[in-house]
RNA sequence: GCGCCUAUCGUCUAGCCCGGUCUAGGACACCGCCCUUUCACGGCGGCGACAGGGGUUCGAAUCCCCUUGGGCGUACCA
């Protein structure tokens, strides 16, 4: 076990989306790599917004993609006495003041500020208000505010971007106590990853802003300053900020439309992260090649192709056991049970080349689990008339004596071509569409050998009658 | 507006730190050909980028500056 403590801390305000997920999985990477610790932290400050339906759905996804963490869940919402020590501690030390300015008051000041070409800022108003002042001020209600040191400048090295410095009379008064009482993000943030030991925050680029602040707020308590890594946003199409705009942004809605987990994790990896021109990984080569030192510092468009061909990929080279286990849930999702029909291991194999997503694949496999096939009208005329009795009659006689494996069943065809005296073109067509139902389904020796010899026979002798109907 | 970050094919990116091996490599998508019992898979090939301008240098995608574009922040959200 390394000393590397890093962590997730989402706030519980929605699903687990695509953006939280990668920051997630680097966290995760970071810490397997190093043996270190992972922890998740649900930021529940805003308890307005904070949802428990939304907690249950981040721990769902996460599980889903494998990121298991070491520590956690740990929830801000159960630290509260914890923050309220910290912020009177800076209060007694001076650090931090009440502010009794409004939030009209606040308001109107920020827009004279901007109106006047002015960085719209906290002016200040009760930063030295005196003792008397505040005790004038004793019954009203109050936000508590941290002192920021508004000389110098302070930076940091961040892991990914380098050297990043902000001049210090940038920075205004932050609120770190709510008029409820309940702390605000940037100060639980340094007080917990502080308190939790935390040695890296590796997180969302849009947090690079908050860091000096927070910074300031890790001396004021006396805390060890960690180190940062802000990775780079996500972004939709139209290089705006991805949203549900641009097609689905949750983690789980992936699994819904028929991804797999390790697709969307080999996708979310290469966004932003790069090793050489390889590009599938597992799990395992990623813990063991993930660096920061390869994550790019710009923003990152999803491009919803690239992540479709990698399921592609897991889907061709996913063991057909555990695909044909998650496609029966597909076909339930479709409202078909495959509990009578063929092993869906075997159906897997005879689709994994012709499905992009598992969604897909079930719509395909359906025929092998649903014996009353709809002909499409147009097909029916063109490959079930009477011109083909001869086909079906004569694959029904070979198709009951064969050897039911694969060189028994190419056989029963070959019969069935001497026979009729055609060519294979002639009969396969029309014997795809009386098996399957429609024209393209996987390689015609194939379905006969999935579907089984009593499938087979039973949907031939359907068509048989349809046609003599 | 101000501040911070950022800039290689349409997209993800290699290369950049340690200038020459880059007539800039790979992948997705797209196009063409081949394979083929349908649909697919696959194979081969093609299209396609160093944002612009100044420097530094014998030499710059690589180093420096400016411009422009983009992102983020500027909350009693996180």
């Amino acid at each position: 076990m390394s000393e590397l403590r890093v962590r997730f801390a989402p706030s519980p305000t929605g699903y687990l989306h695509i953006g939280g997920a990668r920051t997630a999985l680097f966290n995760f990477l970071m810490a397997r790599q190093a043996q270190g610790t992972f922890i998740l932290r649900i930021e529940d400050t805003d308890v307005e917004r904070s949802t428990q339906e939304s907690v249950d759905a981040i721990l769902n996804a996460m599980s889903w993609l494998g990121l298991s963490c070491d520590e956690g869940p740990f929830y801000q919402s159960d630290r509260f006495d914890l923050y309220k020590q910290k912020v009177q501690q800076l209060l007694e030390e001076g650090k931090a003041y009440k502010c009794y300015c409004s939030s009209e008051e606040l308001d109107a000041k920020r827009e004279a500020a901007m109106a006047s070409g002015d960085k719209p800022r906290y002016d200040g108003t009760c930063r030295e208000l005196a003792d008397e002042e505040h005790e004038k001020n004793a019954n009203r209600p109050y936000v508590v505010r941290f002192k920021t040191c508004p000389e110098g400048e302070t930076s940091f090295n961040d892991r990914i971007k380098g050297t990043i410095t902000f001049n210090n009379a940038e920075l205004d008064d932050m609120i770190i106590q709510r008029s409820d009482g309940t702390p605000t993000y940037n100060f639980v943030v340094v007080v917990d990853d502080a308190e939790m030991g935390l040695n890296l925050v590796l997180r969302g680029d849009d947090h690079v802003n908050n860091t000096p602040r927070q910074i300031q707020i890790y001396q004021a308590l006396g805390y060890p300053v960690p180190e940062f890594a802000h990775v780079p946003m996500i972004l939709g199409s139209d290089k705006k900020r991805l949203s549900k705009r641009h097609g689905a942004t949750s983690v789980m809605a992936y699994r819904d439309m028929g991804y797999l987990p390790e697709a969307l994790v080999n996708y979310l990896v290469r966004l932003g992260w790069s090793h050489g021109d390889d590009e599938i990984f597992s799990m395992d080569e990623l813990i063991e090649k993930f660096s920061l030192d390869h994550v790019g510092r710009s923003a990152s468009v999803f491009n919803p192709e690239k992540l479709l061909w990698l399921n592609e990929h897991y889907i061709k080279t996913g063991d057909p056991q555990r695909l044909g286990a998650l496609l029966v849930e597909y076909l339930a999702a479709q409202g078909i049970d495959a509990k009578n029909g063929p092993d869906p291991a075997a159906v897997v194999v005879t689709l994994q080349d012709r499905s992009k997503t598992l969604v897909e694949m079930a719509e395909k496999a359906a025929f092998y689990y649903q014996d009353v096939l709809i002909y499409d009208e147009q097909v029916q005329e063109k490959f079930l008339t009477p011109e083909q009795r001869p086909i079906f009659e004569a694959l029904l006689d070979a198709l009951s004596e064969c050897v039911f494996d694969h060189a028994g069943i190419e056989n029963a065809f070959q019969v069935v071509l001497e026979r009729t005296g055609l060519k294979f073109g002639k009969v396969g067509q029309p014997t795809r569409v009386a098996l399957s139902g429609g024209t393209s389904a996987p390689g015609i020796y194939e379905v006969v050998e999935v579907l089984g010899r009593g499938r087979c026979l039973e949907r031939l002798t359907t068509v048989l009658s349809r046609i003599n109907g």
